[in-house]
DNA sequence: TGGGGTTAT
DNA sequence: ATAACCC
């Protein structure tokens, strides 16, 4: 399979703070200013290994030097790398896991709740996607102290990327971000326990994408004098963040299947096909060129809670599926501490084709009077007033006089507000990101002060 | 094929 | 509301 799975990327780096942080006037200088100046960033990427793997070796390690596999229905989600070695992968059907490792032990991956805890702990909140550090300012402060080698691995041949062919400061930069990278490693390492690879390099495209050539638990820099030839390295298309399975169908349909195929693909051709937005950015892309800042950390915007199931066909299964998950997204939407202004239910019915994707959903708003009340005392009566507004929402999308058969439940708030005392303050200053004294940014602050004094 | 998330249309 | 994408 070439779908990854979400617990590999696992925090988002923190905001309000320090050096570290660019402030938002900062991108969009960025962004005009400075955008012809191509190496001008320091980027670094960060993905733990196996992390549901790793949190569960870390409660239980007995299993550390056994193979371990996390499930999720019947599915193995994830592995750790001993599992690896007798071909387990991810997103593997647990019969064929267990075919090709009889002894392979299974633990529990349906309930996120301990993995939302760690990953708070890594990051002070998860970022189950944006884990990407922008060191620019950091390495800047640090280049009167040159390291001499490159921390970690190199793509591609490292005696070339000193002689002199970018006059930018792009080579320092990127040499330093490969030692910051290594010391947050093993900071992860030493506090959390936790182990990951790191990406460095000048953009958010690059520093994921060179991260991924030596894993677990290693980390790799890639320089500009090698990014033509580690692009076209890289063997499908669809090896692009952002070309999933819908375009890379399309792009396979008119013969654009390699790397090389869509680098060389005209501009023009590629617009025809896929849209023009589309088009513009997977060909630069493609080139490795990608401009896009990193994105400061900020509270999700939808909570969400989902069960999969073989059937539910009655409208009494539907009420008790619906009663545990707005339970359960009860209790996270109190730990949030925001409001929820609308609610969503979406189901997926049992179809012969269109096996996957085929969900629906309606959404409807809160009234004011329930969601106001909301607190740790009361939460069962809003789970009661919860469950008639889902009831109706359902009752929207099946028609119950007829027989059905569901084989998804997702319930979702969205509409997230920060409580305030005032009223509407906070319509007039929306929610700003506080908090934040993590492992990483601690250990940036320390970093960045006994560097500059 | 799971249990989450975001963005664009 | 859906469809695409990400992990």
């Amino acid at each position: 399979m070439e779908d990854s799975n979400d617990e590999d990327e696992l925090w988002k780096e923190p905001v309000t703070d320090t050096t570290l942080q660019k402030r938002e006037t900062d991108i969009e200088r960025d962004q005009v200013g400075d955008s012809h100046l191509p190496h001008r960033r320091t980027i670094i990427h960060i993905d733990v290994d196996c992390f549901y793997a790793q949190v569960e070796m870390i409660r239980n390690p007995v299993l550390r030097d056994k193979p371990l596999g996390i499930q999720q229905k019947n599915i193995v989600v994830t592995c750790n790398y001993v599992a690896r070695e007798f071909g387990v992968t991810k997103l593997m059907y647990i019969k064929d896991a267990k075919e090709k490792c009889p002894q392979l032990v299974l633990v529990s991956g349906e309930d996120l709740t301990n993995y939302r805890n760690v990953s708070n702990r890594i990051s002070e909140r998860l970022g189950m996607d944006e884990n990407y550090l922008d060191v620019t300012d950091l390495v800047k402060l640090k280049k009167d102290n040159l390291p001499s080698t490159v921390a970690g691995h190199v793509f591609g041949d490292s005696t070339q990327h000193k002689s002199g062919m970018c006059t930018c400061g792009c080579y320092e930069r990127i040499l330093l971000g490969s030692h910051l990278a290594a010391e947050i490693r093993a900071a992860l390492h030493k506090e959390i326990g936790i182990t990951c690879c790191a990406g460095i390099s000048y953009n958010k495209l690059l520093a994921k994408l060179v991260g991924e050539q030596h894993k677990p638990n290693q980390q790799t820099t890639l320089f500009p004098s090698s990014v033509p030839a580690f692009m076209a390295k890289l063997p499908k298309a669809r090896n692009i963040p952002g070309v999933g399975h819908a375009t890379a169908r399309k792009l396979a349909d008119f013969g654009v299947v390699t790397m090389v195929d869509l680098q060389q693909c005209s501009l023009e051709d590629l617009k025809r096909e896929i849209g023009d937005s589309l088009a513009v950015t997977i060909k630069e892309l493609s080139e490795g060129i990608d401009e896009n800042p990193v994105i400061p950390y900020s509270k999700p915007q939808t909570l969400s809670d989902e069960d999969s199931f073989k059937s539910c066909c009655s409208v009494k299964e539907v009420h008790q599926k619906l009663r545990d998950l707005i339970k359960s997204l009860m209790i996270r939407l109190v730990e949030d501490g925001r409001l929820a202004g609308t609610v969503r239910l979406t189901i997926r019915r049992l179809s012969a084709e269109n096996k996957y994707m085929n969900r629906e959903s309606k959404q409807c708003n809160i009234p004011s009077h329930i969601i106001t009340k909301l607190s740790k005392d009361n939460q069962q009566q809003i789970c009661d007033k919860m469950e008639d507004i889902l009831m109706s929402l359902f009752n929207k999308l099946v028609d119950v006089r007829k027989p059905f058969h569901l084989t998804l439940m997702n319930v979702a708030f969205c509409n997230l507000m920060e409580r305030s005392k005032n009223s509407i303050s906070h319509f007039f200053s929306p929610p700003k990101n506080q908090n934040l004294h993590t492992t990483i940014d601690k250990h940036c602050r320390s970093n960045s002060r006994s560097n500059s004094t």
